[in-house]
DNA sequence: CCTCACACCTGGGTGC
DNA sequence: TGCACCCAGGTGTGAG
């Protein structure tokens, strides 16, 4: 579930069952799901083990559980980091519920909640891309909150040079825009740089840039000031209503804690639509071939435009 | 520095 | 049925 639309539904399920959670056991099925763990930071089970989680926190696709006390030999605090790579799930569960009902389950943890009881937490991971890992968290650059839900200045050290995401109350605009500017690249891969603006993925790379009707291998510097800030206002847009709906889900690969699906795949004008027309102008929209995957969009509608300046 | 190709994985779909 | 090949919501690394 991979983009910020489908992170912040697991966020949002995540919150109420595990802030205030106590670890009670953590099992690791396949050691390759810590592949964002340090192992000089310690093991990573007697690390989460008997922590109590404080939040849910998430920066564009980067979701963590800060642990409530630090280690006793430390004075840093720190946090249950967790992407989802490609194919990541997590899934909440009742105690004792069968792992073979979730697929490739890579690590469980079971929680006790002081209301709720006890619940078990299943990462899920398809892939592999995806991981757990105990961070330590740092200060933010900005002194602004590390990410929505925690209101303090921290982040997790791996999470320190991602970019906030569109939809956080600190992320600067007129930064954004600017770095656009002296960047020496098409628009799209600027869009999926996380260290620029993060949260936005191949989907809604292809969608904000349909409804700003900008081709995706404009160069970033030479779009104007007025239609980079359409872009980021469409990026806004489709990354909001998309939460709103629950998410994009092509397959059951790709669904909130409680193992259900978003509907947004039904509100898809570019994305995986190549061959029918489009909703705009009604003539087909192509595919192409683009980074090792692929970019949708409408040929007629989303022009690439060469400044006179750079013709010759 | 900056940009880009590639590695990291598994499994579903397609066409021969 | 078998099998090669293409495809998939991401990110870190290292070459140039």
């Amino acid at each position: 579930m991979p983009e910020l639309p489908e992170v912040e539904v697991v966020r949002a399920g995540l919150a109420p069952a595990v802030t205030g959670a106590t670890v009670s056991s953590v099992e690791v099925f396949d050691a390759r799901s810590l592949r964002r763990h340090d192992p000089t930071a310690g093991d990573f089970a007697a690390r989460v083990t008997g922590q109590r989680f404080s939040a849910a926190v998430r920066r564009g696709k980067f979701l963590w559980l800060p642990l409530a006390d630090p280690p006793e030999e430390s004075p840093s605090f720190s946090a249950l980091l967790v992407h989802l790579g490609m194919s990541g799930q997590v899934l909440l569960r009742e105690a004792g519920a069968p792992l073979a009902d979730d697929g490739p389950v890579r690590i469980r943890l079971m929680l006790q909640h002081p209301e709720h009881g006890e619940l078990a937490l299943h990462f899920v991971d398809q892939r592999i891309f995806g991981s757990m890992a105990v961070d330590r968290l740092v200060d933010t650059s900005d002194g602004a909150p590390g990410g929505l839900g925690d209101s303090r200045a921290l982040v997790p050290s791996q999470v320190a040079h991602i970019a906030r995401d569109p939809l956080d109350p600190a992320f600067s605009d007129a930064a954004f825009l600017a770095s656009l500017h002296g960047k020496n690249t098409g628009i799209k891969r600027a869009l999926l740089d996380q260290t620029l603006i993060s949260g936005i993925g191949n989907i809604y790379a292809d969608e904000a840039l349909w409804a700003a009707r900008v081709h995706f291998a404009q160069p970033a510097a030479t779009l104007s000031r007025r239609k980079a800030r359409a872009l980021l206002t469409e990026a806004r847009l489709v990354l909001a209503k998309a939460l709103a709906e629950g998410g994009t889900s092509f397959d059951a690969q790709y669904v909130n804690v409680n193992g259900a699906s978003g509907y947004f795949s039904h509100s898809l004008n570019a994305y995986g639509q190549q061959g029918k027309p489009c909703p705009r102008c009604g003539r087909a929209l192509v595919r192409e071939a683009f980074m090792n995957r692929s970019s949708h969009f409408c040929p007629h509608c989303q022009r690439l435009r060469v400044p006179r300046l750079l013709q010759s």
